[in-house]
DNA sequence: AGTATTATTTGACCTAAGTCAAATGAATAC
DNA sequence: GTATTCATTTGACTTAGGTCAAATAATACT
């Protein structure tokens, strides 16, 4: 698997080495919120306009087809969490965003970003930055699927990241995994 | 399915408005070669530090799987083929990049483009763009195997893009489609 | 505590797609 | 033109995971 974390920990340095400038531009544009669970910082058909970035909580994305589920992400804290195609064409999403417990986020408007990276140049390169993070993670995503069967899936998330086998409910983990809830019991009876 | 198609546009038009200056510079650093079918641009553990804008041929991005050929992207006239996550932490490469057909391509040195983009700003928002629609094309790509049967994706194919059913063996498809080549055989005499 | 509601498990059966092996067809070499 | 190799199809059988329905847990509600 690509290292793609430690390429999370670089952009969170870089962040941290941002000029003070720039730091306060962008503290400048962020408004901080709380909300409860289960309320939807974005709901299907709305326009992206917003990046939420997670200071505590938990919260996925996800959309319907007949009426299924699929979550194509898990948010945790100081993950960022947008609708990424809806956000960049700024056009209706697909896929809406839930939070699963309380969460506190950080709310950076789109339009005030993209100002703020016409005037602070360091900011484009976030931009990237976290662009170049999301593909990689969406290469790392399609590699599981292509080559590991669906126990392997869930003994990765077990091993790797076990706080979301605690924080979430298997329905959800199920729709994650790309499974039905009933696979995903049966994969736990066996291991 | 998200109009990713139209970003590509958009990122041609871009590079065609921009300066004089920034074309040629981009110009400078670009050599272009042919290549016979078959061969490799980029193997497997090999670090990818070209960015291969093809001009003209078919090309293709796989990794094998126990024995198995994975076909994770096709490249036609226009596209930029190159490993991403690889190109991106200049890391050894899962995946290996070998053309179809004969191919001609603009070849575009990692190095000569990281000192390009400091000194042309537009050449940041460039490479921006290209993460841009990377990372859509992979949502969608994904989106697919999450809600289509492998006979859809396949009509889609059909439909969309059948300069790949012509120039690309039955092989390959399989490989891209997520599906053995006996299926996709069957598939196509069910049809 | 006792009931309603939601989450999880288990059972029986089904289906898309995989595997292995053999057969046919097409293309290239000699 | 025949042989050799490569591409594609067909057959027989297996399997991972899905679906629908019912049975337990587990929580929450009054």
């Amino acid at each position: 698997m690509i290292p793609v974390i430690s390429y999370l920990d670089k952009i969170h340095s870089f962040i941290e080495s941002l000029d003070h400038e720039t730091l306060s531009a962008l503290q400048n544009i962020s408004i901080e919120k709380s909300y409860p669970k289960g309320y939807f910082l974005l709901k299907q058909n709305e326009i992206c306009d917003k990046s939420y970035w997670i200071k505590n909580g938990v919260a996925r994305k996800y959309y319907l087809n007949d009426g299924k589920e699929i979550t194509t992400e898990l948010y945790f804290d100081n993950d960022l969490a947008v609708s990424f195609d809806s956000y960049t064409l700024q056009h209706p999403s697909r896929e809406c965003i839930e939070t699963v417990t309380n969460v506190t986020v950080s709310i950076i408007p789109y339009q005030k970003f993209q100002e703020a990276k016409s005037n602070y140049p360091a900011l484009l390169t976030l931009d990237l930055m976290l662009a170049e993070y999301y593909a990689m993670w969406l290469e790392n995503r399609l590699f599981q699927f292509y080559t590991q069967s669906a126990t392997e899936r869930y003994l990765d998330i077990l091993h790797k990241s076990p706080h979301i086998i605690q924080s979430i409910p298997l329905s959800v983990i199920a729709s994650y995994l790309g499974i039905s809830l009933e696979t995903l019991s049966r994969i736990r009876a066996r291991i």
